[in-house]
This record gives structure tokens, C-alpha cells and sequence, in this order.
DNA sequence: TCGATAATTAGACAAATGTCTAATTAATGC
DNA sequence: GCATTAATTAGACATTTGTCTAATTATCGA
């Protein structure tokens, strides 16, 4: 949960989020929507996939990142409990 | 959506909002459930409510704290934007 | 009016975070 | 084999964050 919160307090991280919901893109790909040096959005790419938010997956030279929605519903279980008994 | 995701991206300040779930709390009696200085709870507490997350209410001496669930409402928005369409 | 209580503000400080450049690893194609 | 490309790792550095103690503000009760 803490490493979740973490990873999505970040602008750039969140932006990545919904840059991988219109589909898997690669490292590179995700480096040309944002102006920052490649290193830094590997570490972005590193922490979303520490929350498990993101999957990456080796092909040759590429590294493919896709959106792994499964984590998002622990977040949403948490939210739900505040709306619960009102 | 920046000060929302920062305000809960700590530990004390999601137990503080789980805890306000039972009903308002003065700020003395948030600080009993945590082992952290009256000063620090207090700056825990401001970083919540400028996230609208929580709202305070002054009567005497007192501060009584209040959950705020309508930017949860938010946070539910755009939560829900992943599971649209997959 | 004054001491006690509730709470916040001010300021210091160590730890965590986001960014960069330089170096490294790994795969491709000639 | 070697230059090129994709991506990560290493390390540095400024900024932000979470915590503390000390000081301040505000209210209560006698």
C-alpha cells in the first residue's frame, strides 16, 4: 500500500499510467511524451513497476511496459471503505 | 489532484482519515493514537485539510477535525477511468 | 488577571525524492 | 568483431518531506 501511494504521488508517474492505458509502449516510446533524460524515466518506469502498477517485458533490445490494472483494485477496496457507511 | 496524492502518500495522515472515519476527533484526541509530537500531528493534520481531504472546525479551545469524502470522489473519477475500457 | 490547557507556528535537521550526466549492459546489423 | 541503439545502473546534487524542540497564540476557569 505505501509503496502504491508512492508510486502514484508523482505528476509524470500518472501521466505514464494513462499513456500505457491506450496499450503496452515501449521505454523509448514513453521517453518521447515526457522532456526528461531517459535514465530519469527509468526510474519513473522502476517505481510503477515496484507498485506492481506496470509489467515490463524483454524482447531483444526493447523493453515493453504494460498497465497491470490488478493492483489499481487494492487501491479502489481502500477508497470504497470511506464511501461505505456514510 | 497534486496535494491529494500528497497528503496520502504517508502512513500517519491514511490511519488519521481511517480513524476520522468513526467521527470527528478534536486534534488532542487524533494525537492520542500516535506516538509522534502534538506538532507533528498538527502539521499532518494541515497537509490534510489543504487537500480538502478533511475539514476543521474551531470551538473554544478546540479544533475538531471532520473526514471530507467528496475529493475522495475524485480520486474515485479517476480511478475508474482505468477500468472503463479494457 | 493569571496559570493551565489546546493547538499552531517557527526553525532546525536527517532522510527521501526527482533530476541530471557518465558509465555500463545487452542486443542488432554489417 | 565492432559501431550503433535501447535501456539500465551508479553516483551526485538540490529540493521536499517528516520529525523534533522551543516559542507563540488563544481560550478556559478560578
Amino acid at each position: 500500500m505505501n509503496t502504491l501511494f508512492k508510486a502514484l504521488n508523482d505528476p509524470t508517474r500518472r501521466a505514464m499510467l494513462e499513456l500505457l492505458r491506450q496499450g503496452p509502449r515501449t521505454a523509448g516510446e514513453i521517453a518521447e511524451h515526457f522532456s526528461f533524460s531517459k535514465p530519469t524515466i527509468s526510474h519513473h518506469l522502476d517505481l510503477l513497476r515496484q507498485a506492481d502498477l506496470v509489467s515490463s517485458d524483454k524482447q531483444g533490445q526493447y523493453v515493453t511496459y504494460t498497465l497491470n490494472m490488478t493492483v489499481m483494485d487494492e487501491l479502489l477496496g481502500w477508497l470504497l471503505q470511506f464511501k461505505s457507511d456514510t
